[in-house]
DNA sequence: CAGCTCATGTGAACGACTTTTACATGAGCC
DNA sequence: GGCTCATGTAAAAGTCGTTCACATGAGCTG
């Protein structure tokens, strides 16, 4: 990992061998610390142990490096949400919210690579590479919705996959960019970022029709659970993610 | 609005004698421009028509400049969402939807204050003033959500009147920071962020047992002013934000 | 009105950053 | 062994943020 970093120029050479590399990884924990804002490429060199003219052989502009870091987190992104989603398994509507909940983990664990990718204000789509892994990422997140909104109860208007997508993209981004970020603008709450999003998937997936964990006392007129799997479970934990109605 | 900005030194006089208004006002025209990371406080000084010292003697350094920029937005924000909430007139969930849109226009409409309170990375924590505000701002999405907790259906499980605020909040957040702003990562959308937004409201109040469909064509009971309403009503466009669900 | 004072603005200076340019080094290939 | 080109360096120009000593003049005091 940190292969070479740290070392003397004497002890180094001329060449440092691993630039771009080092590079990356520099910035990745500058950006982690300070913000992508905050974060100097000439502080990137530093670390690495070169001039601060060395970069530029690596990287056409500060920019450009900010970009790189934000692809690469698009590309794990993905990566994440694609493990998260596990085809539907068990069953679509579990594997959806632990797609939520991959979503907050990233912006937990990875606040550098979220931060490059939502958060320094580069224009995604200044760069057709960026913004291709950046739709790869989404794309899990649609096709989820596809599988979901097949799903969904007949009977009850439902909005266009691509929608739901949509919905699930913002609700996510909205919890962890105001809730999820040791960052900065760290607001207090009264429960966790995880256990704000999953209740507000689970209502928000209740007004589609879906059946969410047990069904309200007195109504009789549930809606039809769905063809194969639906009936069971959904990961919800009992008494729901929030106690009960007082 | 531009008093005295742009004139030269001559025709000014060394006493500028409203340079602190000024670069709040340059300011904000940059941050609307160029982002709060790419404003220079450099620039407000020269397009204030002042030296690069002279914003020192009415703010501490550049953050102290955002910081009221963002109270100011604060300020501002509450008051648009008062006037949306207008306390529940006619009835709750449309006045609940109006608080939505309200904010997305804000986030529209106001992009420099929007940028300054939510994508500066300034810590909100640091400045109790700044929190302060910003709190009066959030309690009206809260006093909001709590008269809609109050209306809210017996017999469906339902979250606590501060989780449904947060939810309100995180979606028009997160709606408004990925796809509601001119600004830098602009991504295409076949809808417009209000038209999403109102979706993923009205899906959410579903969740909580709201009936959401348009009123019967008919009509007969509108549903009274305040106390027993709980009923019909909501605004919602015939067909449904949607369309038909195919 | 003269004179004083203090808030407000100026210019110069420092260190840090970004980016460019001309030059240095040495790894890999013939 | 010698060439060459990718990779690194030093130096310089231009920008910022910030500080400091100094200048200006608006408004009070007598």
């Amino acid at each position: 990992m940190s292969w070479r970093k740290e070392q003397s120029r004497a002890e180094r050479g001329y060449h440092h061998g691993n630039l771009k590399e080092a590079l990356l990884q520099a910035a990745l924990g500058l950006i982690a610390e300070k913000g992508a804002a905050g974060f100097t490429f000439a502080d990137a060199a530093r670390m690495a142990g070169v001039s601060a003219a060395a970069p530029y052989r690596h990287f056409r502009d500060r920019d450009e490096l900010l970009s790189s870091i934000a692809q690469r987190g698009f590309e794990q992104f993905e990566q994440r949400l694609t493990a998260a989603w596990d085809d539907g398994r068990p069953d679509t509507v579990t594997a959806f919210e632990r797609v939520g909940k991959a979503y907050l983990a990233f912006a937990r664990e990875e606040p550098a690579f979220y931060n490059a990718m939502f958060e320094s204000g580069l224009p995604v789509d200044a760069n057709p590479a960026l913004q291709a892994a950046s739709e790869r990422a989404f794309n899990i997140i649609r096709a989820a919705a596809e599988r979901l909104a097949a799903l969904a109860p007949l009977g009850t208007p439902r909005p266009p996959a691509m929608m739901m997508a949509l919905h699930i993209w913002s609700m996510a981004h909205g919890v962890a960019s105001l809730f999820s970020r040791g960052d900065a603008a760290r607001r207090k709450l009264p429960m966790s970022p995880d256990e704000l999003l999953e209740a507000e998937v689970l209502i928000y997936l209740r007004g589609l029709g879906f059946p969410t964990d047990r069904r309200p006392p007195g109504k009789g007129a549930e809606p039809p659970p769905v063809p194969p799997e639906a009936s069971s479970g959904s990961g919800v934990p009992p008494g729901g993610p929030w106690g009960k109605p007082k």
